[in-house]
DNA sequence: AAGAGTTTGTGAACGCGTTAACAAAATCGA
DNA sequence: TCGATTTTGTTAACGCGTTCACAAACTCTT
């Protein structure tokens, strides 16, 4: 017997999830989804995790760790076991986040559909160019830095993403941090530095086109490599 | 001796450098900028380390893949570190990238000047949607997806982003392996599936922020734990 | 009721990435 | 020149994540 779990009232579990698991739970989710859409009503793992583009025993020892919620020789009822991830990740509930920096990707990020389906609203712009505050994005009105306090109180908002110039990133942490927020989505390239407690994120899209690049020029080079073999052989 | 790296001429390792490594050279590469732009000539792997947010160890380790750059008792010259890793980076070249899908996000990546700098260049942009073909975005014109094939044989282009609705992110994805491209950037909520040879990366913004709602939940349930364990006291 | 077939949940092995620790190699002062 | 000091490059231990493989648990057929 394992010790590991200790239910809870609301049929949630304490135990720590791996943060790779976590990563992958939300494609389950999308997974599930679009089983559901497509009228199956049940599945089995190996269905599921073809969908979600994982190999078959990740996907059980993933959702292992919520609990045990197959049958064995039968398989997962995409309903309910959609609702059980849906309530370990907190889909049961809308997460209201705010954006700092309403420029091209702010604008992007707050113009997006799919957010909602995910259980992810953005509530709030804010911006520190004052030729910018008081317009409207996407159906919201910018607010200034300033009243960031108050957005953040009075909408318990606990998200915020930062889409500012790198400059100002660490200046925007802080001012978040003391607002209140404490998980943070930083799309600058610059290292943010905040007070235990607070989770950040870091997605940097320059870095992800270097990686490609990197392997491109080892595919060059590789060709290269073997055209000169050939041309010696 | 080691085997593990066979030198070439041009200073090149044929070794391959690990996964983990070759996502953080860019930050390393970004501090050593940074450094540079403050005048520091020649740095030690401890300062290095703290300005790109990692442990030092790892630093050193993530360099030794590259090779022997360092000088003990000294520490590392900033600029001939900083072309090192550019070179192994492929960042000796500009790499040209087309974007599939000019909505709101592929024309935020249009607009972007930050990828310059990184050695990536947006060179060309395409559309399904003849009302967005033929207008002009972040100074490019956007050209419909029959041409893309003469564009990426044309321009050399070895790397496409997906920003189109995640419905059309498998069959773009193949258009795209068809015109040549071997390394693709999806934005789009779905997996895309490509012949080997073929290099993808995804960027799921959603799930970003349903890890960060995730760690959300989980404070406030830990709080509330502990706050009915304050009132049982 | 029992046996054949199916599929889950998990123990165990493996591999990769991280980190600590230290020998090797350089500088510096006497 | 030599010993003290600094800092790298690397080895070894550790931990996390992935994957295999299989017993346990379920269904179905006879
Ligand atoms: N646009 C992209 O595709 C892209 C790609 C990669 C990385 N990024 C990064 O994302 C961030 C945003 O990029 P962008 O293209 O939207 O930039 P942008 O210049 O279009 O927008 C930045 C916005 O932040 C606001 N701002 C500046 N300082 C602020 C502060 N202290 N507080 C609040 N708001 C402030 C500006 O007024 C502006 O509206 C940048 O760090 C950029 O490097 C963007
Ligand atoms: N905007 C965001 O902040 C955001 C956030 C998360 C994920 N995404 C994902 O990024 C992708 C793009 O998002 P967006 O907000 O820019 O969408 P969008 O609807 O604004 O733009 C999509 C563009 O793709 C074009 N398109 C459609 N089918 C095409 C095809 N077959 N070939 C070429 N072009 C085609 C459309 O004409 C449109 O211009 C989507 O998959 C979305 O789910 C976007």
């Amino acid at each position: 017997m394992t010790l590991l779990r200790s239910p809870r009232l609301d049929g949630s579990t304490s135990r720590d999830i791996p943060d790779a698991t976590v990563a992958r739970l939300p494609v389950y989710l999308r997974a599930l989804n679009a089983l559901a859409e497509q009228g199956v009503m049940s599945c089995a793992s190996n269905e599921l995790a073809e969908q979600a583009g994982v190999n078959p025993a990740k996907l059980r020892k993933d959702l292992s760790y919520l609990g045990s919620y197959g049958t064995r020789g039968v398989g997962y009822d995409v309903e309910y076991l959609r609702y059980q991830i849906a309530r370990e990740m907190g889909q049961t509930q809308d997460w209201d986040v705010v954006i700092v920096g309403v420029g091209n990707l702010g604008s992007a990020l707050s113009a997006y559909q799919g957010f909602s389906t995910r259980g992810i609203r953005v509530a709030a712009l804010v911006d520190a160019d004052p030729q910018r505050v008081g317009t409207v994005v996407s159906g919201i009105t910018v607010s200034p830095l300033d009243e960031l306090d108050e957005i953040v109180a009075d909408r318990d908002i606990s998200i915020g993403v930062i889409a500012t110039p790198g400059t100002a990133a660490q200046e925007v942490a802080e001012r978040l941090v003391a607002a209140g927020i404490t998980s943070i989505l930083n799309f600058a390239p610059a290292l943010v530095q905040v007070p235990d407690g607070v989770d950040v994120r870091k997605v940097d899209l320059s870095i992800e086109l270097q990686i490609l690049a990197y392997h491109e020029q080892r595919k060059a080079s590789a060709d290269k490599t073997s055209t000169d073999k050939a041309a010696t052989a």
